[in-house]
This record gives structure tokens, C-alpha cells and sequence, in this order.
DNA sequence: TGGGATGTGTTACCGTCAGTAACATTATGG
DNA sequence: CCATAATGTTACTGACGGTAACACATCCCA
């Protein structure tokens, strides 16, 4: 397991953005992430795109496999568990580990509305409960 | 209105932890944050930690009344709120502005249990419902 | 009344890190 | 065996946070 500290706030725009590429759409190589930025108006050197991906990947966001010589990249992992950990560390920071003042500061600063809340809160209890039934690990 | 930008992220460690104590105990002088951090093993000159505080102010964090020449330091805004716009930041930049991707995140990377967040969000919903019965504002 | 005590303002250095990229190296197919 | 297409190495630069020295302003008291 040893898995590094992975922190999310260490992300630069630029590595949010080709982050946000792979989860999107991979595998991709280099020169299609190049490609893509292009498309977004950022215009980057071969060797920016590259020095990114490899950090990306040392810290743990990305990985690649190889193919005919080529790298083939992927996010690590999904990116809603990125923010996951993230929002553990939020709350950690500045709510004292408490879950409920991170809730309530989501609510007090219009992230979500109550209701909103209350109704995801149950679709989500829902959704892993059939899941835990089902597939039992 | 005209808020500036105020993001969590941009805070370092000593930052938080100056923050942290503002919220715990203020209003404060430098020299008693000074004193507190002592307390915390962390002894730093008197000029680093107004240094700090001037740096709180100037992101908005932080804010000071002049009591007979000296400074009276306070955090600007509840930590919940704090945290509330972090979450928002990284709902919006890893979860693509989706409250339900982000709190299946949450529940994906282990920082609230199901059962917590259903709790959790009746409590709040019952909270909310009440302060708006009787301060209509 | 002048000088120390006390508190604030200014400026700066250093390390880390993300953005950006030049340049070197290597394998490969023709 | 070389041109081409990849990857590997190294580095510069600007922001920013941690840290602090030093300068400046008051006020009170001997």
C-alpha cells in the first residue's frame, strides 16, 4: 500500500488542465494532449507537455503504459476520488476534522442548497446499499 | 459584492496555523499569536509573525482594530466558510461543478460514511428549516 | 525633555514549485 | 546507417511562503 502523501492542492493550472484531459479521454499520448491544448488555445512546446505528464505521474495522478515505443498516458485514478481526498484534507484544516461543519460550511457558503443535500444524501445512501448487497467486497 | 478571489489554497502552513488561532482565540496581538506558536514549539521572531498577519489581512483572511496603538488581530470570516469556498473550488475544478460527484467522492475516498452524510443532512435540513422560520431577514 | 521601551512599516533573502522549453539520447524502419 | 519520432535531462524564470533584519513612530517617565 505505502501510498504517497498525494495532494491535490499541489496541482498547478496547468496540470489541473492535462489532468483533466486524461480523465476526459485517454489513453492519450503526449502529442495528443499537445494537440488538445492547442484546441483550447494554449499553445505549448512538445517538451512542456511531456515535463508535465512525467510530473503528473510522479505525483501519482497519472500513469502510462507503453505502446510500439509509445506512451500511452491515463489518470491514475478517478477524479472524484482526487477530490475526495482533497475535500478530506479541507476538512481537516479548517473544520477540525468535523464532517458536519464542512457540510454546514458547504451550505453556509451556497456550495449546495439543503435540499439538494438531503435529496443527494438519500440517492447516495440508496446507490450503496443495492451496491453492498450485490457485490459483497 | 467585489469579493476578491480568496482562495484556501494559497495559504501556507504557517498561514493556517496563524488563521487557526484566530478563530480559536481572538482577538489577538502579535505578540500573543507569538506567544501561542511558542507554545507550540514553533519560536519564531516577532517580525515573521506580523509579517504573516499583514499577509492574512492583504488576502482577506484576516482583519485588525487599533486598541490604544496596538493591533487587534481577528480571522474575517468563520472557518465553515472558509472550507465552504475550498470545496467549492475543488467541486468546480474536479468534479466538474457536480455536488453529487463530489460527495460520491467523499464517501468513495472514506471521509463520511453514508450513513453520516443522511444524518448529517437531516440535521442540517431540520437547522436550516428552523433559523428560516423565525428569522424570516 | 530626551531616550528607552514598545509597536508598526519596509524591504529582502531563500527555498520550493509550477510553467516553459532547449537540447541530448535512443530506438527503428527503410 | 541515417532520418525520424519518441523519450530523457537539465534549466531558467516568476510567484509565493517562511523568515527576519532594520527603520520609523510614539509615549511615558526619570
Amino acid at each position: 500500500m505505502t501510498e504517497e502523501s498525494h495532494d491535490p492542492a499541489e496541482l498547478g493550472e496547468l496540470e489541473r488542465s492535462i489532468l483533466q484531459l486524461l480523465w476526459s479521454r485517454s489513453p492519450l499520448t503526449a502529442e495528443a494532449v499537445r494537440e488538445a491544448l492547442e484546441g483550447q488555445s494554449r499553445r505549448l512546446k512538445d517538451s512542456t507537455v511531456r515535463t508535465v505528464l512525467r510530473r503528473l505521474e510522479e505525483k501519482g495522478y497519472a500513469m502510462h503504459e507503453v505502446e510500439n515505443r509509445t506512451f500511452l498516458y491515463a489518470a491514475a485514478e478517478p477524479a472524484r476520488m482526487v477530490a475526495g481526498r482533497a475535500v478530506k484534507r479541507i476538512m481537516e484544516r479548517f473544520c477540525a476534522g468535523s464532517a458536519e461543519a464542512l457540510l454546514v460550511g458547504m451550505v453556509d457558503s451556497e456550495v449546495l442548497e439543503p435540499e439538494e443535500l438531503t435529496r443527494l444524501a438519500e440517492r447516495i445512501a440508496a446507490a450503496r446499499a443495492k451496491k453492498a448487497e450485490k457485490g459483497g467486497r
